[in-house]
DNA sequence: AGCAAACCTGAGGGCAGCCTCGACTTGATA
DNA sequence: TATCAAGTCGAGGCTGCCCTCAGGTTTGCT
């Protein structure tokens, strides 16, 4: 899973055994806790759940945003790989529904997964590199199926946050008392983009901009320093 | 001698002509900020836009609640009208489709109207009428864009939850951006319930109970006594 | 004018979470 | 084994919000 010897060349100089030992049960505790309570949860309660005090909790992560990302850093693999797979489907159409019941599996499993995926956090740029990956990924499925006259050609890949967004409502709502009903709302959406049940949408999709804008706006909540 | 506002047992006297003038100052700041800032905008700051001391406020609403209940007392008939006028359309699927559209922009212009749709809150009993009474008319609403055919058979009252839901994330993101950009989700929403888009769904319908449940789950953040 | 009840005020005590900092431990290295 | 930088600890200050209450003010009434 993750290479214990230091990541980054030249900047880190290696951690002592004990603070490694330390980092592990953090990152431990605070994927737990993201994943149940969101991005938001206290820091105080994921030092304490680790066995730590909250001082060691800051020094090896001296903002949320820190531990954010070395929490999330890997766990991005699963969904770039959904998306490689809605590219590389033979029926665009099924690669590409596919595609986002994964990445809602994903977020449905995981509190901060959703929180991440609906707003946009100043990550690392290694986070933001995925992102932007799988963007393009997602929008060349969105293109296959829409060539192949599947997907309604006046969706566009900003209306991928429709998805996410609502999935990440209903997801919150029903999570403790029908884990998968989310699935129906999905597939409802996913009737809603095919191309054969298509009538004219009133207003134009979200512009990238916009899109920026909005997901900034949701995140407003949580810390965003820089 | 026996005046008509002498304090009969059981209602409340009238009260005092600054008192009232007060009263009306915290509900109109009240109105202001739970529309911008939604049902947890903080009371402090509704005493002081109003110009009076946080005592007062607790003086005539002794509970966030009973402020929430006095602010959204009348601003229910709307939602209410929105669906008489759907069941009395001539035609179901229209009058359904707008009462949607209609309810949506009823959330959109109001957080805290927002909030209120998407979590069951321990409100007054005239308030839970009229949901009750919007709930019944959504159902025959429905029912009968369903007998006519338009409607897709499959879907229950229950899932209008989702439309709340998921209007509600997409609202709040979207609502400093482009105010308008929930109308296109909707219309997706709207062409995903036709009955001639429809494909069969994974699961079944939240019952009326999973509802509740979920609805309650929602709302854990606020405050819920009783 | 004088009075009592109704009303208003805002300092203050709680609580939860954030974050810092100086005193204390401990692992690695010579 | 002695040394000390690296690491850990947790009390405590800060903020924002909650809610209360003792004391001062206003209103309506006679």
């Amino acid at each position: 899973m993750d290479d214990p010897s230091a990541a980054p060349p030249g900047t880190d100089r290696p951690l002592r055994s004990d603070a490694r030992r330390n980092r592990e049960a953090l990152l431990a505790a605070a994927a737990t806790a993201f994943a149940r309570d969101g991005l938001e949860a206290p820091l105080e309660s994921i030092a304490k759940t680790a066995g730590l005090a909250i001082g060691t909790l800051y020094r090896h992560f001296p903002t949320r945003l820190d531990l954010v990302q070395a929490v999330f850093e890997n766990k991005f693999t699963a969904w770039v790989a959904a998306a490689e797979e809605a590219v590389a489907a033979d029926d665009p159409w099924a690669g590409f529904a596919r595609y986002l019941e994964a990445m809602c599996e994903l977020q449905a499993d995981d509190r901060g997964m959703n929180d991440l995926a609906s707003m946009r956090l100043p990550l690392s740029d290694y986070i933001d590199e995925q992102i932007l990956h799988i963007r393009e990924l997602a929008r060349q499925a969105m293109q296959r199926a829409q060539d192949e006259g599947m997907l309604r050609a006046d969706v566009t890949p900003e209306d991928l946050a429709f998805v996410i967004w609502s999935h990440s409502r209903i997801a919150a709502a029903t999570r403790d008392v029908r884990p998968d009903a989310w699935r129906r709302h999905l597939y409802l959406l996913l009737d809603a983009l095919r191309a054969d049940s298509a009538h004219p949408l009133p207003v134009p999709a979200l512009s990238e901009k916009e899109l920026r804008q909005a997901m900034t706006n949701l995140g407003s909540g949580t810390a965003c320093a820089e």
